[in-house]
DNA sequence: GCGACGCTGTAGCGTTGCTACATGGATCCG
DNA sequence: CGGATCCATGTAGCAACGCTACAGCGTCGC
């Protein structure tokens, strides 16, 4: 009972398939598909069956691989235990982020953790589906990932940390005559034109709410994802949108008014998975965020 | 951070040395040095320092030797996980017992145990001092264990399962003037010569008690730690002493009187190492032994 | 101080586990 | 309906690992 193919077989199951998961292993199919077979034999029972050109767990599989969790957890226990021992523990953490989460938490990440002796932390900016964000924990050991403001969670492989909740501004050109109030309802724009997000991505749902309230079906003129493309589009008066207060609180292309009567927002959490989270260099690092993430959120509001 | 590594440091722990280990590992001392140095290496610290001609663990090791074992608790509850997926899950359980306790259960054990499809009980009797019954669990999957009434325990790496209490009974030759009677007092025995177990094992210091009882010493004519030589020596007329009540409550040499006043017996008791009670035969076997166990003392006495 | 014991290095060998490549289904699209 | 594509899986070969056997060295006991 190899825990090194257990973690294979539990890929298999994450990343939904064997070349998906000899991809983040950093291994070849082949090589993938030689561990699963020798753990099947090993177990006595088929750990893995086709389904059209690809395979998925059994039951037995998937009952493995939940195990395989707790062992890799009790394994990552036992260097913590050692690392506690240790006058300086250290290490590297690979750190991940959605494209606005990315420009708005990891430069200061790198800032702080720049004075921790012997850390490490390696960035990487990644904008996947919402349902792709726990797959990421295979390859990244902390995933910040976001996501609306009521919905499910993330599952129990991985921990979550609550990083901040982020409010969704009406972004307007700075000289757009609502620029300069204090707050905006609903139906105040009912006659802008709109800069939205594709269908089926958090903010999306949030304009569709606004309509409700203003009683008029907004007017989608463009369909923007990436939310400097949006803010350009604003800042120069092609219509408005919905924006990240944070993130674009000081963005001068664009100004920020509170929406009310809606609450529209999202939240930006941190996931790692269950047995990376026992490496204290990965805690360290996870507590730095979680300073810097409250540190962002202390004034009350800005913009 | 090989398991196989973690398994062995903790053996050179419990086994006190790398020989020691490495006999109970079924592996040459070097193969031993070798996987404590690698696993070395690999955390950074030393995990061992020598002390006089043999090795000790260091404060690291030790550490690391304790998370061993939930490492293989985590393996061995992956393995449950399927075989509890299975029909019939089977295996081989080694199961082993001091010497009366061994004849006391293991008959029983593997009467029981030889209905079970796929399930192989493998027996030994293992006669060590009290101190090294933990160890034998290292190679054992089942130890049955004994000691005094009001003892310490064994420690919070093995899960120990209570099987009997078993009373310790004056043994007389049936001729005796003593044997017919009910209950035996301990100032009946003073005038008595007995056959003792040597100084330090668990019967020893009740037969102290009995003396402080009666007001004088007992007469000990004989050191004798073997019950059976023992109670060929009292039925053979030469003395009196005490034995477990339902392994010689049918010994036809000798007659069991109960004795008052005093509280003599031993805890009976199955010790098993944390990660092998999570296989599923293990405890499928420590279940007949326990049912076994509860249906010899469910005659409230018997001799 | 000599023998025995216990741990550790080295050489050599068998086994394991990987990559590269080829094969066989299953799906998609023209 | 057939060619292209994707995915999983075998096979060969090679590198690396982990073991045993043996020698060396420090420590303890008579």
């Amino acid at each position: 009972m190899d825990p090194r193919a257990l973690q294979t077989l539990r890929a298999v199951g994450t990343q939904g398939g064997v070349t998906a998961a000899a991809h983040v292993l950093h291994l070849t199919p082949s090589a993938v598909s030689q561990q699963v077979h020798q753990l099947e034999r090993s177990v006595g029972v088929p750990l893995t069956e086709r389904v059209g050109r690809g395979v998925r767990l059994t039951a037995a599989g998937q009952a493995l691989s939940e195990a395989a969790v707790d062992v890799a957890v009790a394994l990552e226990r036992a260097s913590a235990a050692v690392d506690r021992l240790r006058e300086r523990p250290g290490g590297t953490v690979r750190v991940s982020a959605f494209a606005s989460g990315a420009q708005l938490l990891l430069p200061g990440l790198l800032e702080r953790t720049r004075a921790l002796p012997d850390v490490r932390v390696e960035c990487s900016d990644d904008d996947v589906p919402q349902a792709q964000f726990v797959g990421l924990t295979d390859e990244i050991d902390v995933v910040v990932a976001h996501r609306p403001d009521g919905s499910p969670g993330w599952g129990r492989d991985v921990v979550v940390r609550h990083l901040l909740r982020e409010p969704l501004d009406v972004a307007l050109a700075p000289d757009h005559p609502l620029a300069r109030r204090d707050e905006l309802e609903p139906q105040d724009l009912a006659d802008e034109d709109w800069v939205a997000v594709r269908a089926g991505f958090p903010v999306a749902h949030v304009l569709t709410a606004v309509g409700a309230r203003a009683g008029s079906e907004p007017r989608v003129r463009h369909r923007i994802n990436d939310f400097h493309v949006a803010a350009a589009l604003v800042g120069a008066g092609h219509g408005v949108t919905l924006l990240p207060r944070y993130t674009f609180g000081a963005d001068p292309r664009v100004r920020l008014v509170p929406l009310a009567g809606v609450r529209a927002g999202r939240l930006v959490e941190a996931l790692v998975r269950r047995d990376k989270a026992e490496r204290v260099v990965v805690q360290r690092v996870l507590s730095e965020l979680e300073a810097l993430a409250s540190r962002i959120t202390a004034p009350p509001a800005r913009g």
